[in-house]
DNA sequence: TCTGGGGTCCTAGGACCC
DNA sequence: TCTGGGGTCCTAGGACCC
């Protein structure tokens, strides 16, 4: 059996936490730049603001019923998800973390009869360790134990609880006859608006259908869905972290920006961003792309989009490298007099660091002194502060950055932003 | 005025190898 | 007039996830 935690509106419950007083009253968390809704608090789905929504189009609503504002504030909803992984670790032998909120606990082996008060303890446990609500789904394989977690937060039989346990040999199909297409894992739009061409509505007529006939019409992995509804584990447990294959650094702008030296410290920053990433995982990247956008949302104005793919001849994470081979894309791909709107850096090819083959032309002592160099710049940023040092294009004034006007403290992960409670 | 930022896997087709 | 069989790697596009 398999278990899926996924907290209850992960960043609302976040804020919340170190804010009693929103406890009852609505509360949005914004995207990046303060620009759509991602996070919403039970009060606020029940105003009708829906995820994704760009927030100025409701500031009325928001004003009338006095709802809480935050920005997204990732070190602390980061902190706060270790704490909640923390804790189900000890709760279980085996986790994969699946998402910032999200993690399938492996059962193997547990009782039958013990799944539903296992189920509650952990609710207990992570509630009373974290403060943040979790719902619990069980079931025989991952794609059951996702529906099941999605029956526990809305289906009236069991969202009083938040648990939902579908044991082995319970019947079932009741439930899945209720649950529509589009919401099981692995099933999204595009997907659902085919399978209901061919009469497949409901999770149950998923799971009745043949799998060589759904694979026929998508791929594998929707034969595999097809499997696992019908309680056949296609998907294990996958403890590890594996190392990411590609990286991104993306950002939209506060405002427009228009001149090159502004466009190019932003893109120095995102590519200073990639290669911290790269470093961290102790990876390496053969390829580096960047690319500049206009803003989409504004058609009457003149727009531009293009990117620059650029292969090194060997693989690296030296944040001046990254950063030299983004610039001189920027300047292949840059046209004056546009407005740009955002901007991005993506690495691939990953390569671990001990595995990079060096070329006999470039001097191996260079690459040594790089590798150097690069673990003092980390060390010094890491115990002195984020960018402490930096690469001289990477800029000071940073006029391109984000929005971010209803920012919480990081209660839990700066000293100068902890919690004062006055008695 | 204001519209997010990450990732993964699969498939098909083309270039290339022997 | 006739033209094999077996692979790999890369890329682009499309789907999916959070």
């Amino acid at each position: 059996m398999f278990a899926l935690v996924d907290c209850n509106n992960f960043y609302a419950s976040c804020e919340r936490a170190f804010n009693p007083k929103t406890i009852g009253k609505p509360l949005i968390v914004l995207s990046n730049n303060d620009g759509c809704i991602i996070a919403r608090s039970e009060e606020a789905k029940k105003l009708g603001l829906k995820m994704g929504d760009p927030v100025f189009l409701f500031e009325e609503t928001l004003k009338k019923y006095d709802v809480k504002i935050f920005s997204s504030n990732y070190p602390l909803y980061g902190d706060m998800s270790e704490r909640v992984m923390n804790t189900l670790t000890e709760l279980a032998p085996t986790i994969e973390i699946y998402s910032i909120d999200e993690a399938f606990l492996d059962l193997q082996g547990m009782p039958d009869e013990l799944l539903d008060d296992y189920a509650i303890r952990v609710k207990k446990t992570v509630g009373q360790w974290t403060g943040i609500p979790i719902s619990v789904g069980i079931a025989s394989t991952k794609t059951l134990a996702k529906l099941a977690n999605q029956l526990a937060k809305r289906h009236p039989d069991f969202n009083k609880q938040n648990i939902c346990v579908l044991h082995n040999n319970q019947d079932i199909n009741h439930l899945l006859r209720d649950f529509a297409v589009e919401k099981v894992w692995g099933v999204g739009d595009e997907y659902a608006v085919l399978l209901k061409k061919f009469g497949i509505c409901s999770a149950y007529d998923l799971k009745i259908a043949h799998p060589k006939f759904i694979r026929e019409h998508t791929n594998v992995i929707g034969e595999r869905t097809v499997n696992e509804l019908n309680g056949v584990s296609c998907i294990p447990i996958e403890q590890i972290p594996v190392a990411k294959k590609a990286i991104c650094h993306a950002r939209s702008f506060g405002r427009e920006v228009s001149n090159f030296k502004l466009l190019s410290e932003a893109v120095a920053n995102y590519a200073a961003g990639c290669a911290r990433k790269l470093r961290k995982q102790k990876s390496c990247a053969r390829i580096v792309t960047t690319y500049i956008e206009t803003n989409r949302f504004k058609p009457h104005k003149k727009q531009y989009a293009q990117y620059k793919t650029i292969h090194l001849n060997i693989p690296s994470y030296s944040t001046n490298e990254i950063i030299k081979t983004a610039m001189s894309g920027l300047k292949m791909i840059y046209k004056d007099g546009y407005d740009y709107k955002k901007a991005g850096v993506m690495v691939d090819g990953l390569v671990p660091e001990s595995q990079i083959q060096t070329n006999w032309l470039e001097s191996k002592s260079k690459n040594f002194e790089q590798r150097k160099l690069m673990r003092s710049f980390d060390q010094i940023n890491n115990t002195i502060g984020k960018d402490m040092v930096r690469i001289a294009s990477q800029g000071f004034e940073r006029k391109w950055k984000l929005r971010q006007e209803k920012l919480s403290p990081c209660y839990t992960s700066k000293w100068s932003d902890l919690l004062t409670i006055k008695i």
